[in-house]
DNA sequence: ATATTTGATGACTATTAGTCATAATATACA
DNA sequence: TGTATATTATGACTAATAGTCATCAAATAT
């Protein structure tokens, strides 16, 4: 039956058009000031349509969410290296991160949005599905520790998913409270480059099996 | 003339009423569910006077994120102790944030809220009065860094303000990923102490000197 | 050609932050 | 003490917006 194939087609085509709309109104008015009214018209749709492809507003940006894991994820497996060493592809993934959240900076803002987030939890399907096959970008992370630690370079003492669950969080925390710096006095003389890659020195003598 | 003077502790009695108020409501809704409505009912009063006393929301709430800043540079100093040695003593302010947001988690919350928000800025007076008298917690932690770097037992390669900045991001950015580690897959076997004990290690090694 | 299913609409409801004209109370002053 | 002034409190009202649902339109099946 072609006809149900192409009808989902369309379905798919046009829940990626609702997203696209999405993306532009969260992006350029910010994610509180947003309003659906204004989504459904930069969709050429009515309101009440955009409630038949998402639950809710949080739904609509979870979608936009997906999108930025997936982004981040070609990112981290493009930045690697076979000619690099376990830990060299290390601090490139957390370099990786850090370009994401500078290149793709609404992108990284929707990602925050729901890291820690009371609304986040493992029941959404799409996200839930993404983990179990490994295809997200803390899973990626994770590999590569393990592989650090069976070629001996980094610790063995705490377990990988540990491992990459401190490094993940550390780099989020620092990457959202240095997009807004202002917030200390202190930090006035200081560049971002500079507090970044103090991080990123931090970790990777956390990390050092040997240290 | 003692009428002002009393009137002026009225008022501030009457703020601090609304402040306790609207901790009740905040804490037991959540901050998101939270209504103006209720907590002037649970204040007594009716909804405008609480404009009388606060601008907005917002500004009800980061008075409440004061208190949290009080209470939490509080158990910085009463952490610390002359026999042991600064790196010790650092470590222990770690210990005392990862105590605060368990002990005072509502509190440890409102922290969050306006951590890394766009809402935050300098340009609230009483935070920036506590800054500048270095009388809140970064600050707190930036002045035992710069001991270690003095007596030679943290490095000496970032600037003690870097190093705090980046000190307190990664451990507020576990701390919040922890509260909600469900979120992926790999940690349902590891308990939030065991996460959180390998955060302190990784930063303990890369801040010390000779790493 | 008609019936049925699927998809789209937009007026409507419910909720809630914030306002403002009015009222009550306290203070000053004669 | 009694009246004028200043301060403080009130709650009905507005505006904004997420989400719903009865109704309509179009595509598909028969």
């Amino acid at each position: 039956m072609g006809i149900a194939e192409r009808k989902e087609r369309e379905k798919e085509q046009r829940r990626n058009n609702i997203i696209d709309a999405a993306e532009s109104v969260f992006f350029s008015k910010g994610i509180e000031n947003a309003t659906m009214d204004e989504i459904a018209e930069e969709a050429e749709l009515s309101k009440g349509t955009l409630y038949l492809y998402f639950k809710s507003k949080e739904e609509l940006l979870f979608a936009i969410d997906l999108r930025a894991m997936q982004i981040l994820l070609t990112m981290f497996k493009e930045t690697i290296s076979r000619k690099k060493s376990t830990i060299e592809n290390l601090i490139e993934i957390g370099r990786a991160y850090v370009t994401f959240s500078q290149k793709y900076e609404h992108y990284f803002k929707t990602l925050l949005h729901f890291e820690g987030s009371e609304n986040f939890n493992l029941s959404h399907d799409l996200y839930a599905q993404m983990c179990q096959q490994g295809e997200d970008p803390m899973s990626f992370l994770t590999e590569m520790l393990r592989k650090g630690v069976d070629d001996g370079t980094v610790r063995s003492d705490i377990a990988p998913g540990v491992l990459a669950h401190c490094l993940w969080s550390q780099t989020t925390g620092i990457l959202k409270l240095t997009k807004t710096k202002d917030f200390h006095i202190d930090l006035k003389a200081h560049s971002e480059d500079e507090i970044i890659n103090a991080h990123l020195d931090i970790i990777y003598h956390g990390i050092l099996k040997n240290s």
